[in-house]
DNA sequence: TTGTAAGCGTTATCAC
DNA sequence: GTGATAACGCTTACAA
């Protein structure tokens, strides 16, 4: 029996002849190693857990997280990881399905995307199980994580409005309870100051991230006596849902109104005018992410434990000059 | 040892001294069970793949499939099941992620919701593998599956459009390889020739689920020369296309159009108008298929393999009498 | 009621 | 280069 597992793992010092032989047998059997006794005795299950956070709304559907997951899978398939995703978080109280399964060693680290409570990641490296935050980070807390500058990336697609002339910019915030929504609200109200425009509450409006309910936010900031003449929208979505608002209005974008998005999700290219917005590198964060759990689980240690990404200004149709 | 397993599992014959003093004890010790020993005895690991199907890619996915992820995942907790969503498919030649999980006995069951190769489906169940189809079926194999009842729903829906008098009824089918996008068409054409009206080619189109995709493809409908009055479309999101390029048009909706979706996602209850739909039985698909799957692993045979689960039309405000 | 021994399927260790 | 033996952590039969 040994020399059938050494053959079939390209282990030991086996003959080629013997090899081939357990090989033709085992598939001739359909054999496949049991998963439950070959981690119980290697003390790893070659599988880590995907823990959608409680902001990411869809699943794969979500353009965003897709990418995201492209960039993990990608790792993990070639590292002979297994992905599994755990299904969206239950009812509060009771403790997140990653915990159970850490605890239960089901899995040999965790990467949580997007919004979570502290308390489960906490409890779960204290059991010694690695964990990554990707798109989050706890401030003050030392988990590893990778995330978009969040702030760089409102920065710089809010002075794009402001050097093409625009000085009044409303804002589309994220209502989200992770970094996320802060962060580009703090780059938002940056880069009007340091344009020398004023900050006016009034032109900010802040929602769950929602085509339609951006679509009537957005109605309420063209409806303003002095409405704005650009917007900025944190993610491509509600940026889509300004558009939508402002054509309902008979207003010709760019040349009514200019607006920006962030992310770059593969619908923003093709829509009419293709929609500029600040790319998020959405698989590279996962491929960072993936690799960096991979590492923790190896007992590497990994450094910086915040990996921040940048973003790049993508210039398309749907922004021009002031008139 | 073995008391204290039986004290934990409530097994047998423990004085409720002893069971208390060893729950004390496996809290204080932070103490979990190990999952791959357990299922190694046990033979059974209380967990079950979710398979994403391939038609699994775009945005419409989210909200259908959402709702049917709540009804799986209900009952799977409920019964102390434990569900792993399995990543979206990969490089087409290799099997799946399930396949693999399946043949290595890390799962005790899968289903797989939407459009799946019925090779892997095969393979899997000759392993002795019980797998449920979700929203999907294989014509003339015997794999127990739950799905709705697309044809009655498509028929339910255009006969509306024509008991309201209309006489030319688009039709806005869905692109997908699973028998979702036969069976709606089916149903479209034969409430159109029971209502004695013709079926016109020129009216129907095909399209990859994908509301921007909608909004091009009924500007083509409505472009024709003798336009139609009412469109159904197979999906919300579809429907929600229809009614932004009806608005692009100048269109009042239902006085000019009249639109019937299908689904009954949440978002159609808060369109403007309305959408009238054809409501899917979401929750319930996911409830029926996991108590299907959970009894086939409990050993017992399932009857019927094929449920069909009925539609209800919901008439809302996006349909009007033909002037 | 409790403790002892066996065994689930695999791999690592060690004689042969 | 190959075959026996133990061990991974747990549960279940069976003996105490």
């Amino acid at each position: 029996m040994p020399t059938a597992s050494q053959a079939l793992n390209g282990r030991a010092r086996i003959s080629d002849q013997t090899r081939k032989r357990v090989a033709r047998v085992a598939r001739r059997l359909r054999y496949a190693p049991h998963a439950a006794a070959r981690r119980l005795i290697l003390g790893r299950s070659n599988s880590a857990a995907m823990v959608p956070g409680s902001n990411m709304t869809g699943m794969f559907s979500d353009l965003f997280y897709r990418a995201v997951l492209a960039g993990v899978g990608g790792v993990f398939e070639e590292a002979g990881y297994r992905m599994l995703i755990t299904p969206p978080l239950r009812s509060a109280s009771q403790p997140p399905q990653f915990v159970e399964m850490a605890s239960a060693r089901e899995i040999d680290g965790v990467l949580v995307a997007g919004a979570v409570d502290g308390r489960w990641v906490k409890q779960t490296m204290d059991t010694g199980m690695p964990v990554v935050l990707l798109d989050n980070h706890l401030p003050g807390k030392p988990v590893p994580a990778v995330v978009n500058d969040n702030t760089g990336g409102a920065y710089s697609g809010t002075r794009h409005l402001a050097e093409l002339g625009h000085t009044r910019i409303g804002f589309m915030g994220a209502a989200v309870d992770y970094p996320f929504g802060r962060e580009t609200h703090d780059g938002y109200r940056r880069a009007l100051t340091d344009a020398g425009l004023p900050v006016d509450p009034a032109l900010e409006i802040i929602i769950p991230i929602d085509a339609e309910r951006a679509r009537e936010g957005a109605g309420a900031l063209l409806s303003l006596a002095d409405p704005p003449s650009a917007i900025f929208a944190v993610t491509d979505m509600l940026a889509l849902g300004v558009t939508t608002a402002a054509r309902e209005r008979g207003l010709a974008i760019p040349a009514d109104l200019s607006v920006v998005g962030m992310d770059d999700i593969d619908l923003a290219a093709v829509t009419n005018p293709p929609l500029t917005t600040v790319r998020i590198a959405k698989e590279a964060m996962g491929r960072r992410a993936a690799r960096m759990l991979l590492d923790l689980i190896h007992g590497d240690d990994v450094d910086p434990r915040l990996v921040i990404l940048p973003t790049e200004l993508v210039v398309r149709g749907t922004t021009g000059g002031h008139r």
